[in-house]
DNA sequence: CACGCTTTCTGAACGCTGTTCATTTTTACA
DNA sequence: TGTAAAAATGAACAGCGTTCAGAAAGCGTG
């Protein structure tokens, strides 16, 4: 029957209306300011509501998880063509940390609190992050077939590249790479630009992959 | 005056045990269980006193991240006395990595959470962070020294090593890497213990380092 | 010892949090 | 239009970080 359509539609219209809300509230305030209530007021319902359709705040952050697994994967994916797979390699990094550099609260979601990953049972939520997770192997794969790298386990290689740059990003949201501002340490990347250093180290490591020989 | 003196050691002596206390609670329980009050009643001392010696929370966590550094760099530091500097170097990163894994809440603390470094305006509490910092990028310089391994900027190459192990180290205390163990991957990797998958990994860079040559 | 002054400590109170649930409002169909 | 079912509400609860008026303890002096 039709009626019953409709509210099926309404339901989906709200639960999108509250992970649209959540999202924008990541970028606009810090994770930590991001409530129920504030969610609940912005898409102008009582908190109440929002536990009719997510169980608790841990299942509603594995939704906006999954949203922004989305953005980055569609951010990350526009790769340009080059016909170099390492170049695209050295790419996809880039890509990887400015989006992180960029929606720092939406990474922290997706890839540093502990609490959302409780709620988490089947795969789904994290779909477009294995789907990101692919595109990672099969170009360090393509790599190696190309002989532009060599690898004798290319998926532990990509292991090591996810956890360089999710390092890298890391560190910077969560400040720790100001230690090479404070003046605390005396050496030659004192003063950097943190982003800046961030992206030439994963150029870096992609020259030394590219200069290994057996 | 000698009253004024045991005053201050009654003071330096409730410090100590606010901060033992608050480490001792992040090994029995979680991060975000570890409140004000909760430290207060171990310390018996009513929770208001707590503030006398301390600002505010972020303060009081700026102290137990600087004692946990402590910590860290003792046992990290503890490396055999291989002749082979690479030897060292491959030691120092699964040291850190166990130590890491073994403290997952004292990690979060030390690298993860963003709030205790608003509180930081001089580099004191970093200390011993700094220390391990030196530890690495001086081994790194050993390595090149003695023909180990080849490195244009072994300043960027000791952050990417950092980055490394700590990307690995906080995918797995925030429970990133279950995606190897949960059936949503079809890799080799699947299936595998990830605490040895991070020591492994840490084993395959070196010997990446190794056999780069220019 | 007693007094007053200073330092230390207390715990109720405030506004926030996630979560629950009795109550009310809205919807849907006979 | 009436009524049963579904949806939405918001006060209430316990816990959080933080504050602050008042209680308690320490201490030098008369």
């Amino acid at each position: 029957m039709g009626s019953q359509q409709r509210k099926e539609q309404e339901k989906e219209d709200l639960r999108r209306k509250v992970i649209t809300a959540a999202t924008e509230l990541f970028r606009e305030e810090s994770y930590a300011a991001v409530s129920m209530r504030k969610i609940a007021k912005r898409v102008e319902y009582s908190v109440g509501t929002l536990y009719l359709y997510y169980k608790d705040k841990d299942e509603l952050f594995l939704a906006v998880q999954s949203a922004a697994f989305e953005q980055a994967f569609t951010f990350i994916n526009a790769l340009s063509g080059k016909d170099d797979p390492l170049e695209r390699l050295q790419e996809l990094g880039e890509r990887y940390v400015r989006f992180g550099m960029k929606n720092p609260d939406l990474y922290r979601l997706m890839f540093m609190m502990e609490h959302p990953m409780d709620a988490m049972e089947e795969g789904d939520p994290w779909h477009s992050g294995i789907a990101l997770h692919n595109l990672l192997t099969s170009l360090v794969k393509e790599c190696v077939a190309a002989g532009r790298i060599v690898a004798e386990d290319p998926d532990r290689l990509s292991f090591a590249l996810w956890s360089l740059v999710h390092g890298m990003v890391s560190l910077r949201i969560s400040q720790r790479l100001t230690i090479y501002n404070g003046g605390h340490l005396n050496c030659p990347l004192c003063g950097i630009d943190t982003d800046q250093l961030v992206i030439e180290t994963n150029e870096m490591m992609i020259s030394i992959l590219e200069r290994q020989k057996n």
